[in-house]
DNA sequence: TCTGTATGGGGAA
DNA sequence: TCCCCCTACAGAT
């Protein structure tokens, strides 16, 4: 699933931030960004967001004045934005503005505010007069009965999913559509959840992002937000005790217990992985010592390309340690340093609320 | 300084 | 199915 939740809090974190404020001005694309230009200028409009799924929607609203009045009223500008591995945004004061802030939407004051998408490895990208992709599925948080009722049962899933009607059969029916799913909800979900080892699957898709909408008043702010209440939250992910494993594509699967029948034959943890030949192919960096054969060339290419960026962002200075407590049953290694290591490594990728899972089920 | 890890999604094979 | 698009950062060397 992943995004869902991060791309719903950035949504409500642009509506809260841009209430109010008067933007105007071209909208601004860095060089380095290969998505397109928004051609949309305007000398004073709004933005408001709205998420499905994991796609965020930024709809830019011209304020009519009576000069615009007699020219022809400026229609307003949807761009629909998907955050790849590493998007957010931020509100910040024109001098303030973060590295790899990628598009740049202006505030009428001066100084300016500026509300930025933010995005170091680029993956995310974003599409001017966009519209939700038409063949993603149904919303999992907002749109829950459609994606309860036109799933195909996927043969490896079969054993998990029989048994599933289209409808829900949980007593606990209040999150559902747009519906606010307040806390009581959410601890009624959680208790259904830990009571049954077979609670319904497809409800654990919709509830589990819902929790971490629901975690409470944080803020969204991918760059300084306290992520200890959301670390908290994590039950398999990066928690001592657990296990993981990577799946054929490289991806790691976390959970407790048996792996399962269909567990990769030669799979090892992380950590434990072997580097293969294709590693060696990927690895562009190792490349520099050897010698004039294609891939070196292509991963000289590469490292100029690097240069390049890099010469086009400033440096960022070295972030902070954050602490990390976790309020889950005691476990065996809780020295610091371990505590410090798994944390670090995960940390990034934990922020991303989304896409983690409590419970891995594989 | 080098290496491994994070893993969404477009597109070629 | 797999490559590729990218950067940040911790830990190893």
């Amino acid at each position: 699933m992943p995004e869902g939740p991060e791309l719903h809090l950035a949504s409500l974190f642009v509506n809260k931030m841009c209430e109010g404020v008067l933007f105007s001005g071209p909208v601004r694309k860095s060089e380095v960004s290969k998505n397109p230009d928004v051609a949309f200028a305007c000398d004073a409009y709004r933005i408001s967001a709205a998420s499905r799924g994991k796609e965020v929607k930024l709809t830019l609203t011209p304020i009519k004045s009576d000069d615009t009045k007699a020219k022809e009223a400026q229609q307003p500008m949807d761009i629909v934005f998907r955050f790849g591995m590493s998007g957010f945004f931020r509100f910040t004061a024109e001098d303030e503005l973060p590295k790899h802030a990628h598009l740049c939407f202006y505030s009428k004051e001066k100084p300016s505010r500026v509300l930025s998408y933010v995005d170091a490895r680029r993956f995310g990208s974003w599409q001017p007069h966009g519209t939700w992709q038409p063949d993603r599925g149904p919303c999992i948080m907002f749109e829950y009965e459609s994606f309860r009722s036109n799933i195909p049962p996927f043969v490896p899933a079969r054993i998990v999913l029989e048994g599933l009607g289209s409808d829900d059969t949980c007593k606990d029916k209040k999150p559902l559509k747009n519906d606010i799913l307040n806390r009581k909800a959410v601890t009624t979900a959680r208790k259904i959840t830990m009571k049954d080892e077979h609670a319904d699957l497809l409800r654990l898709c919709h509830t589990v992002p819902m929790e971490v909408v629901h975690l409470g008043g944080k803020g969204y702010d991918p760059e300084k937000a306290d992520y200890s209440e959301f670390e908290a939250w994590l039950q398999c992910y990066y928690v001592d005790g657990m296990k993981s494993i990577r799946d054929h594509n490289g991806r790691t699967i976390w959970f407790k217990g048996d792996p399962g029948p269909m567990a990769p034959k030669d799979s090892k943890s992380p950590k434990a992985k072997k580097r293969t030949k294709k590693d060696e192919e990927h690895d562009y960096t190792s490349k520099k010592k050897g010698g004039g054969t294609q891939s070196e060339s292509a991963g000289m290419k590469k490292e100029i390309k690097v240069a390049k960026t890099k010469k086009n962002e400033q440096a960022t200075p070295p972030r902070t340690a954050k602490s990390l407590k976790v309020n889950t049953p005691p476990r065996e290694d809780k020295s610091p340093a371990r505590r410090r290591k798994t944390t670090k490594l995960a940390e990034g990728s934990r922020r991303r609320s989304g896409r983690l899972t409590r419970q891995t089920v594989k």
